[in-house]
DNA sequence: TATATTTACTTAACTAGTTAAGTATTTAAA
DNA sequence: TTTAAATACTTAACTAGTTAAGTAAATATA
């Protein structure tokens, strides 16, 4: 292990951590999807599943359940529409709307991602073993957040260091 | 607080729910310094700090620091000079490496911009008082995946289910 | 019923990282 | 001492997210 000079910076050096520890298990993924021939991206697992549970769910529904932007999940239906995973279907009482769900080839496809999610999510919970907290941690960090946010923090303290 | 399907996934979740967190906090970052008419960017302070540190770095010394790739501290610093923060300077004995260092107009900023950064670190802090050991299972964490990365830990997983 | 506002989705332009491949210099080896 | 390999940096092409602005349909209002 190098020097790692983020873990000096302490809390400073907390948010690059986090990204880089994401990223890092991100990427992975994307190995083993590589080596393994499967022809998905990492992420789009939370769209199979959703669609598993509700059948059909749409662009905003998606964004919402994901707390991600709009342009974010079209960017990924879209990917997945392309590669036959996602129809779009035009809803019939909104014109707006447009439901997503699964394709047949995604539907057969399903078991055979499972195996590679749940290995995934096993590997996850052996390094968390000792310290089960984390996600705990990770929810009242999200929270804390929900309810006030980072910048609104940092001005408050800023204005508390001015007196 | 809606729905977050990313919860309900579990540790599925975990990888995009770091994500999620770090960039939420990384754009609130970036809203102060527009808040605060400040002209730098995010994780810059990495650089402000190293080389106020220990003068002068090269670019894979940065790399190694940070462990990020190569390409990502150039980018940074590149930006970096191009608003004068960042003085180049060959160096003398290896025409390969170039020495970075903190510009006239960095030294001179920098101590307004540590009453910004010292504000998030105890904003991290505050959030963290009933959990201290966030970083700690951070760390945990990272030194897992440099002793085995996450895709080997998923390979051998893949292989144990399919006994 | 015509107009204004909201909602659903899309597009464009941006940030922040990656890997792969390229160039130039230095070091090691035959 | 020439050649091969490693090192330092750069460039190109990619992923994954953001915000801001645009379009079309639905809803609310005057």
């Amino acid at each position: 292990m190098k020097n790692d000079y983020l873990k000096e910076l302490g809390h400073l050096g907390m948010i690059a951590r986090l990204k880089r520890l994401s990223d890092n298990m991100l990427y992975s993924i994307r190995d083993v999807y590589r080596i393994k021939n499967i022809d998905i991206e990492p992420n789009w697992h939370f769209v199979f599943l959703i669609l598993k549970d509700h059948k059909t769910r749409t662009m905003s529904e998606m964004a919402e359940a994901f707390q991600l932007s709009q342009p974010a999940v079209v960017k990924i239906i879209n990917k997945m529409k392309k590669r036959g995973y996602i129809d779009i279907v035009q809803d019939g009482h909104d014109n707006r709307k447009r439901q997503l769900r699964l394709s047949k080839k995604a539907v057969d496809l399903l078991p055979m991602f499972e195996t590679i999610w749940s290995a995934g999510q096993l590997s996850i919970r052996q390094m968390l073993q000792d310290n089960e907290q984390f996600l705990a941690e990770l929810e009242s960090l999200e929270q804390q957040l929900q309810h006030k946010s980072f910048n609104e923090r940092i001005l408050t303290n800023l204005k508390c260091q001015e007196k």
